[in-house]
Order: C-alpha cells, then sequence, then structure tokens
RNA sequence: GGAGGGAUGGCCGAGCGGUCUAAGGCGGCUGUCUUGAAAACAGCUGUGGCAGCAAUGUCACCGGGGGUUCGAAUCCCUCUCCCUCCGCCA
C-alpha cells in the first residue's frame, strides 16, 4: 500500500510511474477522488461529533441538577445530531472501504534506478558467475535421471494426490533434506539468520498482510470448515511475525531463515511445465526476510541477493542474476532481483530466487513499525524478502549438472557430510 | 468435543450509563535538593486520522465487529483469543 498523502501531493508522479509499471488499471484517480470525499465527510461528522460530546455532558449536568425540561428540550436535538452522525457515519465507511480497495490495487512504486522497461523481454542480465558445464554426451533431463536411479517417482505420487505431486526416494530424498539443512546451516551461520519454525497454515488476515488475499484467493489451498489456509511460501507466516507491532529502538535489522513447504493450487499455470519437479503444488523452500531502517534498505538488498547466490557458489552450480525492469516488477516490489540456475538437461535457466525490497509497502498494510530511537515516533520499516533457495529447481540443476555418464550422480562437496559421506547416487 | 472464567495504557490493576479528560501502583522521562548518586518531593508519560506554516484544535481507539442511548470501558448481540477443569491425542 502506498501513503494516499504521497498520492495526493504528488498525483501525476504516481501515474507517470504506473505507466513504467505496464500498469493501466491502477486506481490512482479514484483514489483521489474517494480521498477528498473521505476528507469532506470527515470534517463534516467530526464537528457533528464534537457538538454532541459538548451537549451530552451539558445533559449530565442538568439532569443533576433537576432540570429536566431544558435536558429533554436538548435530547430532542441531540436526536437528529445523532441522526445525522449515523447518515455520514454510513457513507464515510462505504468511502473508507473503497479508497482502501482502491489503494490496494496501486502497486508499489519502482526504485528510480529501476530500468524501464514493458516486460521481461526487457529485464536485465546484471551478473553471471560460473562456466556453463560441457558434458562428452547428451545430458539427460532430471527426470530421466531420477527415474532411473529410482529417487524420482511422478507415477506414484499422481496415484497418491494427482497431478503435478512426486515423491522423492531414498538418495533423493536425502539429498533434498541435506540441501535444506545446509541452507540453513550456511544461513545461520555465516550470513546472520536466525531460524524460525512457523506455522503452515495461516489465517485469512494473515495472507491480506501480504498481500496475498483477496487477490490471489485462486492460487492458494484451503480449509473451509476453520477457515485456514496453507501457506504458499514461508514469506507470508515470517512477515506477519510483526504485524501490529512497533518493534523497540535498536532492534534492526532483523533477519529470519525459514524452511517451509509451499502450497500452490497453480490453476493460472495449468498445462504449463508440466514435466518433472520443476512446477508442482508443493515445493519446499529456504526463505529470507529482513526488517530494516529505510535507510539501509538498498545496501540490505544488494546483501540479500549475495547470501541467495552464496549458495549457488558454494554448491558449484553456474548462474545468472537477472533485474527485474519496471514493465516485470511484481505489485508489491520497489526493486526485484532474480537468480537463475543452468540446468543443462533442460536446457533453460530456472528461477531458484526471487530478491526483492518491498519499501514501506508491505510494512504499510501489515502495520509493521519500528522506533529510531526510544521514545521517538514510530516510523514503517522496510521489509525484504529473498528464496534462499527453492529446493526443487535446486534439485534439478544438481541432478543435471552434476550427472555422469553412467547415469550416477556426484554429490556436490559441501552437501556430503549431510549425506553420511555419500559421494555418488548411483 | 463438554463445562466454567477472562481480555482495560509499556507492565500490574480499579472501573456497579454522565467531572472517565480511565483511579492507584510499577517502569520511564524532566526538574528541585545533593560534590555526585540514592532517597524524598513535583511535573510529564500511548497510537492514529483530519484541519493548520505552526502553536494548537478536533475525532477515534478500554480484544474485533454490530446494536441500545442525548451520552457506553460500563448494557445487549456476535466473533476472535487466552486461562481452568473434563475428554481425546503425537
Amino acid at each position: 500500500m502506498l501513503d494516499i498523502k504521497l498520492i495526493r501531493e504528488n498525483p501525476d508522479f504516481v501515474k507517470q510511474q504506473m505507466a513504467a509499471l505496464q500498469d493501466a488499471h491502477a486506481p490512482v484517480d479514484a483514489a483521489l477522488a474517494l480521498d477528498e470525499e473521505r476528507r469532506t465527510l470527515l470534517t463534516q461528522v467530526e464537528e457533528l461529533k464534537a457538538r454532541r460530546n459538548s451537549e451530552s455532558k451539558r445533559i449530565g449536568e442538568m439532569m443533576r441538577q433537576g432540570q429536566r425540561a431544558e435536558a429533554d428540550q436538548l435530547k430532542q436535538e441531540m436526536t437528529d445530531v445523532g441522526d445525522a452522525i449515523k447518515t455520514l457515519d454510513d457513507r464515510l465507511k462505504v468511502v473508507d472501504e473503497e479508497l482502501f480497495d482502491a489503494m490496494s490495487r496501486i502497486p508499489n512504486l519502482p526504485l528510480p534506478w529501476v530500468p524501464v522497461g514493458k516486460d521481461d523481454s526487457e529485464n536485465l542480465v546484471a551478473r553471471t558467475w560460473g562456466e556453463l558445464p560441457h558434458f562428452d554426451f547428451a545430458p539427460k533431463p532430471h527426470w530421466e535421471i531420477g527415474e532411473a536411479l529410482n529417487i524420482l517417482d511422478f507415477e506414484r505420487g499422481v496415484k497418491l494426490s494427482g497431478s503435478r505431486f512426486y515423491l522423492l526416494k531414498g538418495a533423493g530424498a536425502r539429498l533434498q533434506r541435506a540441501l535444506i539443512a545446509w541452507m540453513l546451516d550456511v544461513h545461520t551461520n555465516d550470513h546472520g539468520y536466525s531460524e524460525i519454525y512457523p506455522p503452515y497454515v495461516v489465517r485469512a488476515q494473515t495472507l491480506f498482510g501480504t498481500g496475498n488475499l483477496p487477490k490471489f484467493a485462486d492460487n492458494l489451498y484451503r480449509d473451509i470448515e476453520d477457515d485456514l489456509w496453507l501457506i504458499p511460501t514461508a514469506e507470508v507466516p515470517v512477515t506477519n511475525l510483526y504485524r501490529d507491532e512497533i518493534l523497540a529502538a535498536g532492534s534492526l535489522p532483523i533477519c529470519h531463515v525459514a524452511y517451509t513447504p509451499c502450497f500452490r493450487r497453480e490453476k493460472m499455470s495449468a498445462g504449463k511445465d508440466v514435466r518433472g519437479i520443476k512446477r508442482g503444488h508443493q515445493f519446499d523452500k529456504v526463505e529470507m526476510v529482513k526488517f530494516v531502517e529505510p535507510e539501509q534498505g538498498e545496501a540490505e538488498l544488494v546483501t540479500l541477493v549475495d547470501n541467495a547466490e552464496d549458495i549457488a557458489r558454494r554448491l558449484q552450480l553456474p548462474y545468472r542474476v537477472v533485474q527485474m525492469c519496471t514493465g516485470d516488477l511484481a505489485f508489491s516490489a520497489a526493486a526485484k532481483y532474480d537468480i537463475e540456475l543452468w540446468a543443462p538437461g533442460c536446457n533453460e535457466w530456472l528461477e531458484v530466487s526471487s530478491c526483492s525490497l518491498f519499501t514501506d509497502f508491505q510494512a504499510r498494510r501489515a502495520n509493521i513499525r519500528y522506533r529510531p530511537e526510544e521514545g521517538a515516533k514510530p516510523r514503517y520499516v522496510y521489509t525484504l524478502n529473498g528464496s534462499g533457495l527453492a529446493l526443487p529447481r535446486v534439485m534439478i540443476a544438481v541432478l543435471e549438472s552434476y550427472q555422469q555418464a553412467d547415469g550416477t550422480v556426484r554429490v556436490p562437496d559441501v552437501l556430503r557430510p549431510y549425506m553420511g559421506g555419500l559421494e555418488v547416487i548411483r
């Protein structure tokens, strides 16, 4: 959510930014009109309430002094005032809701240095790392490698749960578990994050805080009976940890890392990426979330991206960092970098992390504030998050990059201690 | 799942429709006294909206929402959460 004051004071600037974001539907003018009406109504209704407050006090005094007639007279007048207040309040409530709705549909503003572009074709590759591997045989896609090694089972996944579900077995399951434990250790030991184990099921209100509801309800799984929702990412519970709180002076930055499964219905992408484990309804992810002072936001984004890259570097997996242009920025992000691993079997770059700076956009919606100093007025924090990393696609990159001519897969050096010393999956 | 009891400011806690502008205490800040500190004494003490250059004014907030009333922390309805006991359970 943007600050309505910013829109009120710089409407043309905001509209120009919406154009850069390729968002033709952002209801900026509607928000301006509603804001105007809201303030007019507020002034009127508050005047009436001030009058009712003081006159009600007078009625109390009259009653005490036995001036029944005068009191009744004044009561009669106040009934009318009360009716007028009710009418204005009802209208104000509608306007408030409409304004909130309009504000909820206006995306975050990009930072000034974000490249302007119309869509993902104009994203910039900021840097690449590592050499693309050369094979003296035709590298296979991970689904062939996995099924041959009996570590991936698609058919039984479908039997149990339907399309887009699969099982990891034996060394495959252990490889994923090793990756999770190792990534968490790297982030907590070397990158300064503290680990969180959050609920995987949350209330609707929590999903509002991160903006997943109401707009993206179709992509969420839900238990109707208790109105609880399965999280689509750890970002949801972890960002909401401090919802409606004022963090004490000196407590920032707060850096959390959490491993969770993620659940997504993916109805909107039916038919896309059906092969392999690239896009399932259930997948695992290690997620980093930061709460920082506004002045530190951009520097923290740089380290966040580097923390995610570090995982790929330690796995010796070639990657590239892609900077989103304005036209491809996510709704809440002010700046965003994706990290993509090379998958030699699928012959494509796989997005394994998306690192975003949300400025105060999420904090405003989730009402997360902090005190710069003890006793100082609260300010909104800046939030950031990024995957560190998403498991299935790292699994793909590992299986495909470390495959050997005989169909076996070497275990990356850093994971061997987590695999009981196993060097080759055969 | 059953039965009961609760939710008030940073914390504890009073509050039986009108000086609630929320008592009192703790904590915190400022000042007096003191060489300094402690003690004592005095004053101050939350969040947000709107108007205003500002001083300031005004409204809202006693778990959330709705209602009754001229007037609600207080009465009514409803939801959420917490606690105690019973049942069930890894």
